[in-house]
DNA sequence: AAATCGTTCAACCGCATCCGG
DNA sequence: ACCGGATGCGGTTGAACGATT
């Protein structure tokens, strides 16, 4: 392995006692079970005094990753998803911060999405993740996709806006079809979050109509509370209006829509 | 059925920062 | 102020697994 390599003599007789890899159910039990009596922190002494054949590093990466009550496995719902949009937008790779406000998510898991779904797309796009044009590809197409989802999943969204859905549904419009499931954003305030909900902003996108709109979401589950349809305004295209873009082969019926369907954006190259 | 390829994600590494002595 | 150990963070790796050929 690549830590044995590195090392020589008596060190190395060491460290070669240590495990490495994966973890079996035999060490779950023994970490959870000394941090149940003890607590944790102080990794280094924790792992020597637990028996376990790990080093501090990996029984912290262990616990907080995986074996912590709490955190949550499985798929990144569409509510968490553009919280790491919108998130990322503000503070870059800054997983640990971004973590920090999606419940029960480790910094790791928010990383590996970003890996292996965001880049993924832009990968296939043979663009930049970081540049412009890809972000507002993000904006046109992944954030609106993304909100409908949102407004599907709602238990309050078969009277919202079903028939954007159905439009969307038998004929795909390029222009991003999110009509009528934003509120206007009034606070200036850069926090997020508000004591009885959460306001998620779009500063993500400068010049984009979601810059200055919100939308409500429950405190707990992120599920959406409501959609005023006061003050709705319709999704715009902005400065990249004249892109007609297209998508390839959707799948609606997929639960996968937003994960894993491509962008065809061949288009885009005539303008870059 | 076997080989190859692509994707995912748990785990590791190096470096930065924190903190107590 | 300095030092050394502990902890946190972000980038990277590689085993496992499913899809494709």
């Amino acid at each position: 392995m690549r830590a044995s390599k590195k090392m020589t003599g008596s060190c190395n007789e060491q460290l070669e006692q240590l495990r490495r890899g994966p973890w079996t159910l035999d060490e779950d039990n023994l970490l959870i079970h000394y941090i149940t009596c003890h607590g944790e922190g102080r990794w280094n002494s924790l792992a020597k005094s637990s028996g376990l054949k790990r080093t501090g590093k990996s029984c912290r990466l262990r616990w907080l990753n995986y074996l912590k009550p709490y955190v949550k496995h499985g798929n990144l719902t569409p509510q968490e998803q553009l919280l790491i949009l919108e998130l990322h937008s503000k503070w870059g790779n800054r997983w640990s911060k971004i973590a920090q406000n999606l419940p029960g998510r480790t910094d790791n898991e928010i990383k590996n999405y970003w890996r292996t779904k965001v880049q993924k797309q832009a990968r296939h796009l043979k663009i930049d993740s970081n540049s412009k044009i890809f972000v507002e590809a993000l904006k046109q197409f992944w954030v609106p996709r993304l909100l409908e989802k949102v407004e599907h999943s709602s238990p309050s969204s078969s009277s919202t806006s079903t028939s954007t859905m159905e439009a969307n549904q038998k004929n795909f419009n390029p222009q991003p079809q999110g009509k009528g499931t934003l509120t206007e954003n009034t606070s200036s305030n850069s926090n997020i979050y508000s004591s009885n909900s959460k306001r998620i902003m779009f500063p993500y996108f400068p010049g984009s109509p979601l810059q200055n709109n919100g939308y409500i979401v429950d405190n707990n589950n992120f599920g959406v509370m409501s959609f005023n349809h006061s003050n709705t305004q319709e999704f715009r295209s902005s400065d990249i209006s004249t892109f007609e873009f297209q998508m390839a082969e959707v799948d609606w019926t997929s639960n996968d829509l937003v994960d894993d369907t491509f962008w065809n954006m061949d288009e885009l190259w005539q303008f870059k």
